[in-house]
DNA sequence: GATCTTGGTGCAAATGATTCTCATTAAGGA
DNA sequence: TCCTTAATGAGAATCATTTGCACCAAGATC
């Protein structure tokens, strides 16, 4: 038993809802997935087992309250997730030119944010960051190209 | 004439676009509405002068291009832009509860950022820092009703 | 300022991710 | 095992955003 896995068993009962076959591959193949994924993706690792796109769209949300994942980047129109579990915060730095996403570490910045919410009282849920540009690559075939 | 109708005359002519009445509507009425605005909105100003929504569509990605307004938020399925020009970088702090968007200066954070970006090599466009959770009244709620 | 080239526009239809409806099924407590 | 109630699959519905198209208007050129 993943440590997931309790995590959303005991999300699931203390809400009073439960825990079904089909929630279980969507956590199941959430976690299998790597980085970022959208419904539609999930969607089809779990298609064969008889399981709905509709279900897919109805579990995300309760895995995100869970904690288990977050939004991390909508694109191209579509919502792309990540699991938060064992996945420190992260800010995303998004290339406009090849769309490629990196990480960093969020700590240098938490200290600064902590003590901000504490001024305003606001209670801290999720953390987004995201940065567009240019990447490395991508600022050098700026010059070339241009 | 402001500068934000320069800007955008300067940016269209940089990319052999055409400055149009309407493009001129959907400008000035998105300078003119408060911070945060969806097309729906924007178009609901700017009908009655026979501007279609679909022009507000396809001018809203210029304005973004131009760095004249940035995707702010993306709540209940709508984007919600805000105008940048002579609005300084800023934290949005979502409430998950009442949906009020509460904002904080960025510049606390701005150094980290900068010496990030620096070591990675990425050239940074926009900035987007999304803080949802309790605001200060609904988490003072959370405790008297649940 | 008349002409011409090319992009822009309004309108309506299309798209596509997400949500909803509803008849049926299955958790899970008693 | 039974029973209550939430969950599911399938497909229709929703709704923000995009697109196709026939006509229109910037703005460069003469």
């Amino acid at each position: 038993m993943q440590e997931h896995e309790n995590q959303f068993r005991d999300f699931l009962k203390q809400k009073g809802l439960k825990l079904t076959k089909s929630r279980n591959l969507v956590l199941e193949a959430a976690f299998k997935l790597h980085e970022h994924f959208d419904a539609e993706t999930l969607y089809s690792h779990i298609r064969a087992a008889n399981v709905s796109l509709a279900t897919v769209y109805r579990t995300l949300p309760l895995l995100v309250e869970a904690g288990l994942i977050q939004l991390a980047v909508r694109s191209e129109g579509r919502d792309r997730f990540e699991h938060i579990l064992g996945h420190p915060k992260h800010v995303h730095w998004i290339c406009e030119r090849c769309k490629q996403v990196a990480e960093t570490d969020l700590s240098s910045l938490q200290e600064a944010l902590d003590a901000e919410a504490k001024s305003i009282k606001f209670q801290i849920g999720q953390i987004t960051i995201n940065i567009t540009g240019l990447c490395r690559n991508c600022s050098i075939d700026e010059y070339e190209q241009d």
